[in-house]
DNA sequence: CTTTGATTTGAACGCCCGTTCAGTTACCCG
DNA sequence: CGGGTAACTGAACGGGCGTTCAAATCAAAG
């Protein structure tokens, strides 16, 4: 072997999947080509095709990677024992934290599912209700406790509804910090179970 | 004059109007073509031109007039002068049931704002905009006496996020009727702005 | 039944698409 | 410093895109 595997790729290979993001958070994942991905990078659209076999896979790794790290994340900041009132709690700024730091990521994992082939699309569902689980077994386990919810399913889904939306609306320059942000959706959130 | 005007037309626009709906709202503006369309109406792409002077137009109309019909039903069924605890019930009913009739729109009026040009963009969000201020009207008038809310505007922001949640996962043989997401909801809304 | 104009067809316009691949470039290893 | 391969270029492939428009079709009015 002569050139060291990857003396380029190492950049390239990231970059591509960062532009990818940006464009098609902004313009829609139809909407953006392969060319246009590239010469985001300072390349030719051939090149890309070192680094991922479709435009496809370009979408459902972004997609893939963004929910297991959303996993990950999500066990790394929610203690299992914790009681229940405290865990929702962590769940619901976990949950803030994590999306605002990520808005390109949350906005194309809402809007390019019907972009994913089926069995891509399985996947990225089963991951995402892998998620909402977590929250809605805290809100089991507080039922009637620490929460008093009607339906923790339901629950759940609002929870989940409402916190996401902020990724919609929140900027940096806005009237709140992301703390004061953080601070009166907790309350909400809170409200809403009944804590 | 011999043919009378719109023999046909009066059939073909509102067709072609709907497929527009049905296919952006399944594939995206971007990925679904005039012929597309075309074909779901049972014609060929250039008769669409009869009717829209550009493919944006197809959108924008669908999105401006949802806005429209949202904001007058929303003046119809919520009489100004009601109390506040009232007028919140009559809004979250109102809003569920409005678009829960309309998933395909509400579905792109979130998803194709991007596609939008920027002077159609600014004129669907002025009136999404318009439409919030009533929610936001109401929780600031019971504000203290029928409600506790930190903050009004991000409680109108919390609970449309909330409520249009449920276009995203609702289905009509699921487990909850119609009838039973709007009591559970109305509920959950009342809870949050501490009613 | 002919006229008339609304309605639609069908072909064409130039352009961009995702993807492939032979050839070129650039850099590390021996 | 020369050899070898990873990385990239640039052109090409077939095909679909939005839009235009002369010509054909159709249905009611006179």
């Amino acid at each position: 072997m002569a050139r060291k595997t990857g003396s380029h790729s190492d950049i390239t290979g990231p970059r591509i999947q960062q532009a990818a993001l940006t464009l098609f958070a902004r313009h829609g994942y139809a909407a953006v080509s392969m060319r246009q991905i590239a010469a985001e990078v300072g390349v030719q659209a051939g090149a890309i095709y070192n680094y991922v076999p479709h435009k496809q896979t370009l979408l459902f790794e972004l997609l893939r990677t963004h929910m297991e790290e959303l996993l990950a994340a999500a066990d790394a900041a929610l203690a299992p024992g914790a009681d229940p009132a405290a865990a929702l709690d962590a769940f619901v700024r976990f949950h803030i934290r994590f999306h605002l730091e990520r808005v390109d990521l949350v906005f194309i994992s809402y809007m390019e599912l019907r972009s994913l082939e089926p069995d891509n699309f399985a996947h990225i569902a089963r991951q995402r209700h892998s998620y909402e689980t977590r929250l809605e077994t805290i809100l089991q386990a507080g039922q009637g406790v620490a929460f008093r919810v009607e339906d923790t399913k339901l629950a759940t889904l609002a929870l989940i509804a409402m916190l996401t939306g902020v990724t919609n609306w929140f900027r940096d320059a806005g009237r709140l910090s992301k703390a004061d942000v953080e601070a009166k959706y907790l309350a909400m959130a809170r409200a809403l179970v009944g804590a």
